[in-house]
DNA sequence: TTGAAAGCGCTAACAT
DNA sequence: ATGTTAGCGCTTTCAA
């Protein structure tokens, strides 16, 4: 059994509770001799409090609920690592549920970290949505107490913080270039179309070709899952449906999948066609033709992401909060002009 | 504030016991009708059980602490997904700690996790041990009165349970297929030297060149330290300084480094160089040319943790046991007959 | 300057 | 068949 106030009580012949006002810095004037005695018998002693009974009886737990769809997603274990890394500074843990996109375990999961008395939980909602779960989203937060902040998919109606990029700007930026190198005819390699993040990407698309005075052209538009296999899938539907000369994955796990199809049919990158990504995951580099993408802050949006739970937890008055971080556009060797 | 066992109590005249008995299950006769009252409204004022108050009462927090060096490792992040998915078969949670590889956070987290009454702590110990380190484990899991089982990298005369991949076979399968092939001049990039499964793979590579009655040659062997950046700076090595026709880089990572090295002087996997991994890391297809390696079961690995985890915290007496999981010989497109 | 006592929400041994 | 009581390890109010 670890040791416990009462041990180093015991040992100085003092109360639990002057024991536990030295430990705890509290303002308490305690002699200054006794309190050198007890911080010395609780580092011989090797006392450390025992967290769940603070827990218990503080009723704060210094613990933070991660409830994300995938963590062998590289979005999301990088996302992991800033937030972990923010958290740590805090002397906070995190406690961690992998939903693998279903929304039940959301829902679950929520359950368990109220029960379990978490100070706030960071939740990227997984993406087997339907109206009908969306609203049971509302119901679960709005009877939650502790603070639930939403990260990357933002959840309509929802009266609760949420951080994510700014994805219109990022589809924008995407789109222009290929524009910019002259390319007109480009077909789009989209996400689920009721994910909140594939319509503003959508958005962001659309108005980078009005503001080119260009049609919108929905033949060109493909709706992918996020996943590499619907990449290839839907890139075989633009070679044989369309003309297009460039393709916008809406992520990288996608256009590595339209890499692969390319490759098959003896296409290359980018002088037969170009391609253009969404996140810049991880291996970029290692790629033959490296990605040209846009960069979503990941990392530093689990930093901002922790900082915020913890402010909520700290102030939980404070107004809830859409934060939009900037996308930044890379440049790289997977997009040329048209010939 | 969340519905206690006294809300119950209250709303149905009886005692917190009578209600806690029931919502238990436990073999108390309790009056059918009253369990049938009790259920009820338990299920009427959405009652959830305090888990932190059961985790003081029982000391069992069903909690598992996760100690891993880098969450955004595909390695690591595969094994969580596996203890992830077995853990919460049995309603534990699981909280997570990432080290950065950093064994000062090793020591902060196992303290932490046992301040936090965590049932079992999975560990996968950091990277940067010396001698001196490695004793201070001793320490923390001698006195460690909860089980701790070490995974994948192994410490000696650590006395707890630790599951890995069988190393030295891996390692005998890749330089047993590389011989089959004609080569002999095989140049290693391995992991750090006071790393054990590295120890472990070269072994397995002695083993394999002894057979094949060839003599060992260390100007072939270029020491890395798994990172992507070194199997590119080792692999220029190789090319200055041998005249190898084949590379086995202890990891995928450094293979893909190897990859990047060999396309930037022009030479073609497998015609001029053959190259093999370690791991099966994801985006093996995602190459353009699809990478020989030796996989490690890794999901399955984390499924085993977990078990084994479970199998200790319920069994706190059984004997600690090595186990060695089965690697797999993946052939694909890097690997080519000398010419 | 220090300590007694109540309480956080639950469990469990022991009454009744 | 149900309730009383003590206790898990800590915090905190109030009293001494």
């Amino acid at each position: 059994m670890a040791v416990t106030l009462k041990d180093i009580a015991r040992e100085t012949n003092l109360s639990v509770t002057t024991v536990s006002l030295v430990l705890n810095n509290k303002p308490n004037r305690v002699a200054e001799s006794t309190r050198k005695l007890i911080r010395e018998t609780a580092s011989r002693l090797n006392y450390y409090p025992n967290q769940i009974a603070v827990g218990l009886a503080k009723q704060v737990t210094n613990t933070i609920g991660l409830i994300i769809p995938d963590i062998s997603n590289y979005f999301f274990n990088q996302l992991a690592l800033g937030i972990d890394d923010e958290i740590n500074k805090s002397n906070r843990a995190i406690i961690l549920s992998n939903t693998s996109d279903n929304c039940q375990r959301d829902f679950k999961s929520i359950q368990m970290f109220q029960a379990r008395s978490v100070d706030a939980i960071i939740l990227a909602v997984a993406a087997d949505n339907t109206p009908e779960t969306l609203n049971k989203y509302q119901d679960f937060i709005k009877e939650s107490r502790i603070p639930i902040i939403t990260i990357d998919r933002y959840v309509p109606f929802l009266n609760c913080s949420c951080i994510k990029v700014n994805n219109q700007k990022g589809a924008y930026y995407a789109i222009s270039h290929l524009l910019s190198l002259g390319h007109t005819s480009i077909a789009l390699i989209t996400g689920p179309s009721h994910i909140r993040s594939t319509q503003e990407r959508l958005d962001g698309c659309k108005w980078a070709f009005s503001e080119a005075g260009l049609e919108w052209n929905p033949s060109l538009v493909f709706e992918g899952n996020y996943l590499y296999s619907s990449g290839i899938r839907m890139s075989e539907n633009i070679l044989q449906n369309t003309k297009a000369t460039a393709i916008f994955a809406f992520n990288d796990l996608m256009a590595y999948g339209v890499y692969y199809t390319l490759r098959q049919h003896g296409l290359k990158i980018p002088n037969d066609i170009s391609v253009v990504g969404f996140d810049d995951i991880a291996f970029a580099d290692m790629m033959e033709v490296p990605l040209t993408t846009v960069k979503q802050p990941i990392y530093t949006m689990g930093l901002e992401v922790a900082k915020r739970a913890i402010l909520e937890i700290e102030h939980p008055d404070s107004p809830k909060q859409n934060i939009n971080l900037e996308p930044e556009f890379i440049l790289r060797s997977s997009t040329a002009a048209i010939k």
